[in-house]
DNA sequence: TTTTTATTCGAAAGCGGTTTCGGTTGACTC
DNA sequence: GAGTCAACCGAAACCGCTTTCGAATAAAAA
């Protein structure tokens, strides 16, 4: 079964190409009935059409390209997969194709935004790993690049985005330490220019004063987002003439660091000092004890953006009218309980 | 800076549009000085084909289809992105696309090959996860297809391949436990559906059984590549009653799996019995004590993959020319350790 | 000087679709 | 019965680049 042209099921059905055409693509004016009969026959004769002629003739490239975010040396996260598939699985339903595209740095990134303004050959972006002050949102506003941002920032009103509710994740998260007993309770924090540090710290304070529990600059630390950083930061927190009971971790690669640097000084996560990461990791319960963390829904998450940049292309919506906040919720593993002395 | 056509920088230097596009496709009928001409103002130009029109008339899709492994509900392997980036990094030094496909089980993928192989808008696939006995590599010469496989099968020899040294990678593994004094090695196998899972395994037998010892079928645990596989793979062992002192694992998940498993049974890893896996995750590292492993080059296996690729494709080499064999190496951590006594 | 032979380029026909525009129909008004 | 209008379809231009083929020119051979 070879494959078949426009021209081809246009002869057999004695129809003209641009009939045929304008069938296939539900213009309103063909009947009905040669609707049905050349849908029949395209699917019968095994009929796709190039995508190349299709996207060149209508000047839509139909296809998201994806930006893998760069971490310098660093592997990358473990969900970018179950993004992808979610992703993809919603481009292909609409004949779109996910495109990757790499960034060694962020100039680097800027350069290919740069150059794939000029080369039309992608409808629109997503971007992730977004910045508190992230430069991107202006930056492809003025290409006139549409795109979605997995991520919030300052400057992303005007925009199109998804994000997960940082803020109610880690208030939800103090909350929970505080039904626990808990009262002395720290947070390990990511670097100010992740637009998620600010929130995620934030959800975390909001919990902390509204039960008028004091928030002492001392319980706040910032780490690298890496083992080595949630390492560091809960070394600092048991120099503390009072260290924490419970710590709310900015991810669980930073939680699992904290989680050894108790283990070196002879304490057991979860006992001592309970603690939750955020990402839902599941190598987060490989460990011992396994590590309780919050969790995104990843899959629905990577089939909206994608339908979301196609709304923004297809249907032309405001980018504004695009905005998603997504929930996480507590995965109890084993690391949050009560503390060990109620004072 | 908008975009320039072939035909603005024809007029501009008052040549025809042809001569333009085989000066840029480096014809040979056309003079260098023209050459040199054109490549200057295409620069200074900004001006970028459009890859479309480039596709549709040359009949190069330019793209290579990247088959996402599915890995039913479980998360990917963390190096998806690097593989991805290693791809993507040589393709777009040569104008190619990187696309993502997926396909939620194995009839999904014979499909989607059916369905790639009437559209033309792909040059060719990289397949993963091969099977030892795997369907794709024949219908995938029949549909005509173009592919590489990262990892063999029983009958990959007429196909385009990149692996990793399996067989030597356990070898080694075996031989480096002998060398530290162990005699008691056991091995936690994968699935023998897997390629690798046999490799891996007569790497071990290899080694055992080079250097004399009893290679006792107790000593061999098949399990599932997971966690929990791992986990149950080691119960058996420590029922037997004269456990090994070193254990081989396929993979890391599975060998952290084992790791709980000691722990559960108050031993402690590296100490009463030793173990390696295999695939070189930074989460091994997370752990303690950390895990020792084997590890692979990640970024260029996605380089040479995809340069393979279009080797197969633009030179038309011989697949049986395109076979890769890499050397993974290991990376001691610290559950690699001599015995505690030696009988 | 004439003929041969490279060298270098332009003309034109695609590649396989999309989309505008106008032309036929037949039914419907008046 | 002439005029109007909607519904439906075909002709043709176009999207932007590639590639074949032949023509023109200049250099080399005769």
């Amino acid at each position: 079964m070879t494959n078949s042209s426009l021209k081809s099921i246009a002869k057999k059905l004695s129809l003209s190409e641009s009939t045929v055409s304008r069938a296939l693509n539900d213009y309103k004016d063909i009947s009905k009935s040669t609707k049905e009969l050349v849908n029949k026959t395209v699917i019968k004769m095994g009929y796709q059409p190039n995508v190349f002629a299709r996207r060149l003739a209508s000047g839509k490239p139909e296809s998201l390209g994806f930006i893998i975010p760069w971490r310098d040396g660093q592997q990358n996260d473990p969900f970018l997969g179950e993004l992808m598939i979610g992703m993809s699985s919603a481009l292909s339903k609409n004949g779109w194709d996910l495109t990757v595209l790499v960034a060694k740095n962020f100039e680097d990134e800027i350069k290919l935004f740069k150059k794939l303004s000029l080369s039309k050959n992608i409808s629109g972006l997503v971007i992730s790993r977004t910045l508190r002050n992230d430069a991107r949102f202006n930056l492809l506003s003025d290409l006139k690049i549409p795109f979605v941002a997995h991520g919030r920032s300052q400057n992303c009103s005007d925009s199109a985005w998804l994000d997960i509710d940082n803020e109610t994740a880690f208030y939800d998260m103090t909350k929970h330490f505080i039904s626990l007993g808990h009262k002395k309770i720290a947070h390990i924090g990511g670097p100010s220019i992740y637009n998620f540090s600010i929130q995620r710290k934030s959800g975390w304070e909001k919990g902390m004063v509204e039960d008028g529990f004091s928030v002492p600059n001392e319980y706040l630390q910032i780490a690298e987002l890496s083992f080595e950083g949630g390492m560091k930061a809960m070394d600092e927190l048991l120099k503390l003439d009072v260290p924490p009971t419970s710590v709310c971790c900015v991810s669980d690669t930073v939680a699992i660091g904290a989680m050894q640097s108790l283990r070196n000084h002879n304490l057991c996560p979860g006992r001592e000092i309970s603690l939750i990461g955020y990402d839902g990791l599941e190598l987060g319960a490989w460990i011992d004890p396994p590590l309780s963390t919050m969790k995104q829904p990843l899959h629905s998450v990577g089939e909206d953006l994608a339908k979301m940049l196609m709304e923004l292309v297809n249907d032309k919506k405001d980018p504004t009218e695009l905005q998603k906040l997504f929930r996480a919720s507590i995965l109890r593993r084993g690391t949050d309980n009560p503390p060990m002395m109620v004072d």
